[in-house]
DNA sequence: TTGTACGCGTTATCAA
DNA sequence: TTGATAACGCGTACAA
């Protein structure tokens, strides 16, 4: 380490070698037809031969472009670590994917929500071409109002009325719904929601449990209403507390998989059996819901495809083209948790 | 979207407002004890007012750092999706977290391996103050050639003889032979080994493997050394093929907790239970050992510490300081999948 | 088809 | 304590 530290070639050093001018040089190294075919073919030679790559900070300040995506992940809690969330993590990897398959760099912040204006000041931060925020947690307020600033970016999230900036998600309410029907379905009677309903998502699939009651003529027991953060902790702490609490339930609809394995080891711990005792069910189909044990039954969310459309949002915004919300079709995957 | 995009401010647009030369205002954003202090706090005050904020491009091509270290991932095969490892997201919250308290942006890149020289290409994009790479996997002679060449690199992983560049990575050797011994100890006879020798960790972790059974005063069955990487899909073909396989064992060493999980179940698939028929030990301690069924027997690999010695290195060699490899301890947490 | 000249927004050097 | 001026390395009108 510290070693030879070979000195950086600069394309004007590239264009004296080649005994051209760096407009030339440059033009050649971006196939501009301008420039004769065998000149570029030369330059471009030369470069890889001297190892020679175009300074991006440079090119970026001069062309105004970054060849860069930011993607922040709002922190809802200082404690909170939601980049163990599986959701999270695969969201980040399929983003990965179709930014580079672009051609575009990912720059990843995870910022404090809440510590000032702290994801407005990340975002207007032009260090990037747009910025992604992956979930919006309690920051709609901010992102709309830098989005009104012309600030290009896009969000996976709820679909919320008036918004200023594009979305993609998953119809949370139909998720909600379909999860709370199938166990209506299956004979459960009495069903309890683990999730924290303040945040938009959250809420809407909230909304699709409530419905599903009302369309199965029954109604659901708001004591059984329990807020569980996507964290670990959380959702270990709120899993104990049902099951601690009086109320009796025998269903639960979790507002993740991470909170669905949380509360199938709570109900374990007391002795209870899933799907004997209490059938839940889950929601993202991560890949550890298969492993879990019992097998999660769950509500898919289509991330890769997300991540593509979320991708396809962004670098028009970047363009400064508008982009409509969308939200994307979810599937209830039947596993071991919910049914004998 | 799309709307107003409110003209940026310049720096010497806030110097006219200030009625200040850019020098000074740029000494006073940088809160410089040459500038006087009333003059610093009305600058800094103007600049919130104004809703300004320093162009990083600029401020990269004019000092020549970027505030930004690179997380290059390398990916072994196309398939995989080695972001959806546990070990890669822990890996890389963590760092995430160590690079921002340090006021440092992450860039990440998955980069194909093999792909020519994409990651020695990356790597000299100086887009990023320092490279790190989780896992050498097989590039290490290229991590090792940038690194002669004075490229500030550091590489999570094993430590290899002769290296040019720092590394930090766990006692693999001892983790593999922790994990063999506790089978052993606890009267199994055969044990299988799950895992890619041809990466360097795994290559350390077979060798404590082995090393455990010559202290033991046994011997290992080649046949029961079964390749399988990383990515979920090839560790459960690798399971079904070990399983599927003549040759009995009654414990098995896996080389990550993924694998161990996929292990697990292709025995149950079998009809065969663990721990009773077969005891398994993992390696990571991902979040989801605890809650796979039965919890599973891993060695911990300290990731929170490890990063921030990744960063702290990454840093240092920006700097251009050499920094010494460094091999961190790691434990034995005994769970279900090897007892009774 | 190639070259000249200027500016992107900042920091560093030197002078005042 | 502050200001003038020159880079940093590249892209692009404009000229040749």
């Amino acid at each position: 380490m510290g070693h030879p530290r070979t000195p950086v070639l600069t394309m004007s050093d590239l264009a004296a070698i080649a005994g051209l001018s760096t407009s030339t040089v440059s033009r050649a190294l971006e196939n501009n037809p301008l420039i004769a075919l065998a000149t570029r073919e030369r330059v471009q030679a030369l470069a890889r031969e001297h190892n020679y790559a175009i300074n991006p900070v440079a090119r970026s300040l001069r062309s105004r472009k970054t060849g860069t995506i930011a993607v922040v992940v709002p922190l809802v809690h200082e404690a909170d670590q939601p980049l163990s969330d599986p959701f999270f993590m695969g969201m980040l990897g399929h983003l990965a994917d179709a930014l580079s398959e672009r051609g575009y760099d990912l720059l990843l912040s995870k910022v404090p929500v809440h510590a000032d204006d702290w994801v407005a000041r990340t975002i207007r931060n032009r260090r990037a071409d747009a910025v992604i925020v992956i979930g919006q947690s309690f920051e709609h307020d901010a992102i709309d109002a830098a989005a009104r600033d012309g600030v290009p970016v896009v969000a996976w999230g709820a679909m919320l009325p008036g918004q200023h900036y594009a979305t993609v998600g998953s119809d949370n309410r139909e998720g909600g719904r379909l999860a709370a029907a199938h166990l209506l379905a299956n004979g459960r009677k009495r069903l309890a929601f683990l999730g924290n309903i303040e945040l938009p998502e959250v809420a809407q699939r909230f909304d699709g449990f409530v419905r599903a009651h009302v369309e199965h003529g029954t109604e659901h027991d708001s004591s059984l209403v329990v807020p569980a953060h996507f964290g670990r902790e959380d959702a270990q702490r709120a899993s104990r507390e049902l099951v601690q609490g009086e109320v009796r339930f025998d269903g639960v609809v979790a507002a993740s998989d991470i909170i669905a394995a949380s509360i199938i080891r709570a109900l374990a711990e007391k002795g209870l059996n899933v799907p004997r005792d209490v059938g839940v069910v889950g929601f993202d189909d991560a890949p550890l819901a298969a492993f879990n044990a019992p097998p999660l039954t769950t509500i898919r969310q289509r991330l890769e495809e997300g991540a593509k459309l979320l991708v396809n949002l962004a670098l028009a915004a970047s363009r400064g083209e508008a982009g409509e919300p969308i939200e994307m079709p979810v599937d209830l995957i039947v596993r071991g948790s919910s049914v004998q």
